[in-house]
DNA sequence: GACTCGTGTTACCGCAAGTAACATGCACGT
DNA sequence: ACGTGCATGTTACTTGCGGTAACACGAGTC
């Protein structure tokens, strides 16, 4: 059994994987989360079962797709956090990539955003219990894990720091993402304003701001 | 046209109406987000109609239910927010609030954190278009906003303070969100560890540590 | 008794996910 | 040259869900 034989096979369908993932893209991108199964069938000029063999289920084209755009967008955030700069810098360079990203994709991370959810197959009865959790997207848990461990690479903050860096990561992931979901929905103020204010609450601004006359204080 | 007799058609609806939401609420606590209109009707002991008659569609169900608990926890959250304590303590008990009631009840969270998202009407065909934003749930909306509003009356951080009381408010209830997700999936610590954790953050630590030694800092 | 009106039903449509079962083209071992 | 695999493609189907139309019963009103 030669193998060059096998990997011809295998490239061909890796590239016709590609093309079909493409071509799912421009659906996505113009259709958003909804997009059916049948609809990216036509735009990659080919019908259903072909796309099930490829990626399993919708489940399964969801994720190739996710890991595409996680990866790509992973990696911009890690250039930002990796640039040589002062800390507070770089956090802001990092809010602005994402909010670069979604902005200029919105109905991309929009599909991105979403859990599995459809995961009603038909002959499935059980496991549909309790697994609870994971609810949230790949996307977010990806970035919460990256962001933790870039924390805990870089920063001393005594004993204790490993978890301390995995709850900030999906934390601050978290302030990121339903920061950047509202302003994109009603555009309040510019980019930079908005990457300025939540540095400054990471910062702790919030903290030191004092109470305003009158009220309970805060 | 006398009107006791239309206040006790609505009486009598609207008594109708609160059985079937606890219907619902039932099957949402059952069987989580994905819960059927046919098994929703098959608890309340009727027929799928019934519920269209009530609440228009999906969404209307939705959306009712949505507000009960919304409602809900809003108050708890004041009532927290509004505790005579110090603001660290108080931010502490928000979040902790906010962390019992998942934990309490994750398939009932789950299902309220999603948008409508299940906005395909049959013979809808406009407006699929560019209604980009709001795609997080109507809950983290409402909780975001009122967290603005809470620190927009209480908090004086100088000129701009409308802006980024909203940032904030967003921002924060994010970030709660997110980690508490993440959490709810792992339980790598205890309820009052990440309450802890998260509350050092925005209280500025992230800030504060110092670079570990080697790295290029962070 | 006919009229209406709210409550309920059955039976259906449209659509999307997912699956058989059948067809075709291309490389091979003999 | 010829069958044998095997990937690629198709049409046609099932299942399940959201949503609706059309009909049926029961209680008050004139």
């Amino acid at each position: 059994m030669d193998t060059t034989q096998r990997t011809d096979q295998q490239r061909s369908a890796d590239r016709r994987r590609r093309e079909l993932l493409e071509a799912a893209d421009r659906v996505v991108l113009r259709d958003g989360p909804q997009a059916s199964m049948n609809a990216i069938a036509a735009e990659a000029g080919i019908t259903k079962p072909i796309l099930y063999r490829h990626f399993g289920d919708k489940g399964g084209l969801y994720a190739a797709l996710a890991q595409r755009h996680t990866d790509a967008l992973l990696s911009s955030l890690r250039a930002a956090l990796d640039a040589p700069a002062e800390r507070r810098r770089r956090v802001e360079s990092t809010l602005d990539t994402y909010l670069a990203a979604i902005e200029a994709r919105p109905q991309v991370y929009r599909f991105l955003m979403h859990p599995a959810e459809g995961s009603t197959s038909p002959g499935d009865q059980a496991e549909q219990g309790f697994d609870v959790g994971k609810h949230s997207a790949p996307l977010l848990r990806r970035m919460g894990e990256e962001l933790a461990q870039v924390i805990e690479e870089r920063l001393d903050v005594g004993p204790g720091t490993q978890q301390l860096a995995r709850v900030w990561g999906h934390g601050i992931v978290g302030m990121m993402h339903a920061a950047g979901d509202w302003w994109l929905g009603e555009r309040p103020c510019s980019r930079a304003e908005l990457v300025r204010s939540l540095a400054d609450l990471l910062w702790g601004r919030l903290a030191e701001a004092g109470d305003k006359a009158g009220g309970p204080g805060f």
